[in-house]
DNA sequence: TCGCTACTATGACAGCTGTCATAGCGGCAT
DNA sequence: ATGCCGCTATGACAGCTGTCATAGTAGCGA
């Protein structure tokens, strides 16, 4: 509920997002958007008139903006802010995915990327973009949690690499292990770079 | 010289690498792999008759080889050989390809993940073998620096994991901001991950 | 010369893609 | 009811894809 109340341009962007991250970007048929969304095909020109490149980009937008909510309701659910637990949150989230409904997908702002950097350069900065907001929520809540300011954007994008990159090796080895491997091994470092949180907290 | 004396065969495999990590598998097409290989057409189904299935597979695991050949590489040339100075090799290869010659391509063994885990058994086989190539080298020359045995992998993952991520980042953002973050982010906590060398080494 | 083998050339095939043009529907305001 | 407008339906288009069938060439051994 609630969610199939969304219109049809909405189911669209986020049907988009889902098969753009199972198959890519290239595979990624507008037909099979508009069927995977239950939205008429005559639509598609109507709210896309930008064509697949637009509706690729606003897909993107979309998983950009979702990532960067989450990490709110992260920081929101724990009980002991800390860096580590933030970025195991993070992780697990996807560990749960996986373990709940397989392998399927990856991140679709990695598959834009791989995808369309060389050849849409629209859909290179919807990346871009999607890659900022999603680092600086993370990066705010690192220097909450007592991250020297000048290191918290930089934390942030290591542990945003980090989780890319072992998405990448346990989708191909249809094994959770890489996840877990970088929360595990990533965590101390990064309460290691935040001060001790006052007693009274 | 040398480069192009390779058989029609390897230099489709090469060029296969080369598209895909550019354009990714699905935009790569194999008239397209053919051309670039200044191989004939004709050619094609004779020297893969498991089709483009089969070429995307060598072409990944050419790249596995590649990058596995690339540590013992870098572990040679290093003069005093540490766990962060090898990740600032992996990750200097590829700032200088970027500030060299643009942000055309990302790695392939990405490419084949995000195009193929869903769609193509073999080729997400393939990757898989790519990645485990990989960090094996890197997991026993972190062994040969002083990490402990049980932690030498799990170390190496998180190397490739965020080599990988930020590669991601850095060619979406065409900035090698991200790859750099990570070399110096992570490279105190590898080499803490050591024990002191003898000083006789 | 014959035949065999490795390799290449060429063209055709069905299938799918994104894009576009045209037409039609339904409702709402005037 | 008239006209407008948001939305949809449908079909066609050229272009590209991987695959395949057929034929042809070069070279080498017997």
């Amino acid at each position: 509920m609630g969610v199939s109340e969304r219109g049809p341009r909405e189911r669209m962007v986020f049907s988009a997002a889902q098969l753009i991250r199972r198959d890519g970007v290239m595979a990624t048929g507008m037909r099979e958007v508009a069927a995977h969304a239950n939205a008429p095909r005559g639509s598609l020109r109507h709210y896309f008139p930008g064509g697949k490149e637009q509706l690729v980009n606003e897909a993107v937008a979309w998983a950009g903006q979702y990532a960067a909510r989450r990490v709110a309701r992260f920081m929101a659910a724990l009980s002991e802010p800390t860096p580590s637990g933030l970025f195991a949150a993070m992780v697990q989230q996807w560990t749960d995915e996986y373990r709940a409904s397989g392998f399927e997908g990856g991140c679709p702002v990695a598959a834009a990327t791989v995808d369309c950097a060389q050849s849409t350069d629209s859909t290179r900065d919807a990346a871009a973009d999607a890659f900022a907001r999603w680092t600086r929520p993370v990066a705010e809540a690192l220097t909450d949690m007592g991250v020297p300011a000048d290191e918290a954007e930089p934390l942030a994008t290591l542990m945003i690499s980090a989780l890319e990159g072992a998405l990448l090796i346990a989708r191909a080895e249809r094994d959770d292990r890489a996840l877990t491997v970088v929360a595990r091994e990533l965590g101390p470092l990064l309460d290691s770079r935040a001060r001790q949180p006052s007693p009274g907290d």
